[in-house]
DNA sequence: TCGCTTGTTGATGG
DNA sequence: GCCATCAACAAGCG
């Protein structure tokens, strides 16, 4: 999400919204077409915000628009010339920025309208919509993550990708922190040792960092992540054999050997 | 046709 | 209250 949040800015920060297109209405949430296309049209984009997967794109005197990606959305950058894909589902072209540069468009593509757009006038409608959220992942240092470990019984992998602790992590960085942590992610959060607290605080910030630079997960073969959807995956630290399992209701991929309970 | 999937929410039951 | 599981949302793939 960080990385589209990079996107609005260098495509959108600074600049007015001259034209919100709506091809599909299907991912618009608690908003009309109508009602977007009103609150937006003539607005200048100021700088947006993250928080865990959300993005907030805050205006100069409008409302805010809420966007969020569940597991198949992008937000990308494009000129008015660009062909259109299938899955653009909103498309906001900005112009007359600071430079006074091209017009480009704002794209919100997404295959599986899971989440989408919502729009909020005041910061208590934001609070509501946002719903009950952790810190962020990036901000959370080593106390306040054994704080959140602490006296939880459920496992490990379904606390640190739950929302409410903590903002930001998903199933396949849940899977791949837990990986390079050698912590099995099956394992009660209660439970980690303060080594284990400290390795997994470290490979957190780690993954993170990894894929903010890189712009998403990265897909790496000396990753976990890279490795998932092998027909038959193997670690790549110990090169044996990966296990699937459910875990916290998601499917999870995690090492025998490294993992040990 | 069925099972599966980078996410979230709400119902249900222990 | 805490926690796990499941279904639903939706679209595409094998």
């Amino acid at each position: 999400m960080e990385e589209f949040r990079r996107v609005l800015v260098s495509c959108g920060q600074g600049r007015r919204i001259e034209r919100v297109h709506v091809a599909d209405p299907g991912v618009l949430r608690g908003v009309t077409v109508r009602r977007l296309r009103q609150a937006l049209e003539g607005q200048r984009l100021s700088a947006p915000k993250r928080h865990g997967k959300w993005l907030i794109a805050g205006t100069d005197d409008g409302p805010a628009l809420l966007l969020h990606f569940g597991m198949t959305g992008q937000l990308l950058c494009a000129s008015r010339e660009d062909p259109h894909h299938q899955h653009d589902r909103v498309v906001l072209t900005v112009g007359g920025g600071p430079d006074n540069g091209e017009p480009r468009e704002l794209r919100y593509r997404d295959q599986r309208k899971l989440q989408g757009f919502w729009l909020a006038d005041t910061g208590a409608d934001v609070d509501r919509i946002l719903g009950d959220q952790g810190p962020d992942a990036l901000s959370v240092d080593r106390a306040r993550l054994a704080e959140m470990l602490a006296g939880r019984r459920r496992r490990v992998k379904a606390v640190l990708i739950d929302q409410s602790v903590l903002a930001g992590l998903g199933n396949l960085l849940g899977d791949e922190i837990l990986w390079r942590a050698r912590i099995d992610p099956a394992r009660q959060a209660s439970d980690l040792t303060a080594d284990e607290q400290r390795r997994l605080h470290t490979t957190m910030r780690q993954v993170l960092r990894d894929s903010v630079r890189v712009g998403h997960v990265p897909t790496r073969r000396s990753w976990l992540t890279g490795r998932r959807d092998d027909p038959e995956p193997s670690c790549p630290r110990c090169s044996g054999p990966l296990r699937r399992d459910k875990v916290a209701g998601r499917s999870t991929t995690w090492c025998p050997n490294c993992q040990s309970r």
